[in-house]
DNA sequence: ATGCCTGCAAAGCTTTTGCAGATGC
DNA sequence: GCATCTGCAAAAGCTTTGCAGGCAT
């Protein structure tokens, strides 16, 4: 029940924080924007603000439950927090993003941040390309 | 000479490309804003519009003269393209940013996106941590 | 009842664009 | 001389904020 995720992050349980948790949990793995989201609101005839979703996002961020990336040019995504932690690979021309854990390169990782004198923290790692996939070579793909 | 690389991008030589190729050189890997760099021009009286310091870092990563990057929040950052690739670690502490290289991890990616059916075309990774030199802990650091 | 939320509209920031004049070749 | 480039100012995104009213508890 995602109602009780909002009252242990200290939000009270209101009707946009509710909707919005339910569209990023809906979304199967695809990264909305906060216009995303937005219009998804205004299809099931919702009457929340753009900048309620803004402020919510932000609360949700602060208190875990999603997670915000700004992958390419200006326009920030959001994806649930599902616990354990992923990569991104994107498709350059369809736009699809997969999601993918490889222990060798996060081993890695820590050892170069201790070769330079660094405690790594966390880090983000996207990987470019296309993919070839039928249906991929235009447009985003709907679920 | 910078000027060739200029002419060799198809771009005339003018006293703003210059003065910004000038500029990126001169940072000693430290990666600069639009708005840093236009700040840099006025220190140095040079009377240079903003918006031509947009205009001419888009067309030096057009013509791979530079790299684009988009850390977090917002503001690009630009850094002069050496050639050979390589990633960064970032202080959350002091802000300051080293580059590095690991071959392994090269490799993974290459793997991985192959397994996941892409061809990998390039790629963007960002360690954030904390480093432990003794000038670190507060403020980012002039050069 | 009270304090946290929300909608709306306005402001803030970074970045882009239109246009008239300036400059490199 | 001509095309390209620049400065200025205005516009265009995306995101945040102020305020008055609304809602969860």
């Amino acid at each position: 029940m995602e109602t009780n995720d909002l009252r242990k992050a200290g939000l009270k349980v209101t009707l946009p924080r509710v909707r919005i948790l339910e569209i990023l949990a809906g979304s199967h793995g695809r990264h909305l924007s906060a216009e995303d989201i937005y219009r998804a609101l205004i299809e099931q005839s919702e009457d929340i603000g753009l900048a309620t979703v803004y402020r919510v996002l932000t609360q949700f961020e602060a208190a875990q439950l999603v997670k915000r990336h700004h992958f390419e040019g200006g326009t920030a995504v959001f994806e649930l927090n599902e616990g354990e932690h992923h990569d991104h690979i994107i498709c350059m021309d369809c736009g699809r993003v997969e999601e993918f854990l490889d222990c060798g390169i996060e081993r890695r990782q820590t050892d170069v941040a201790t070769r330079l004198g660094f405690s790594i923290e966390e880090h983000n790692l996207i990987l470019y390309g296309r993919c070839r996939r039928e249906n991929c070579p235009h447009r985003r793909k709907r679920s």
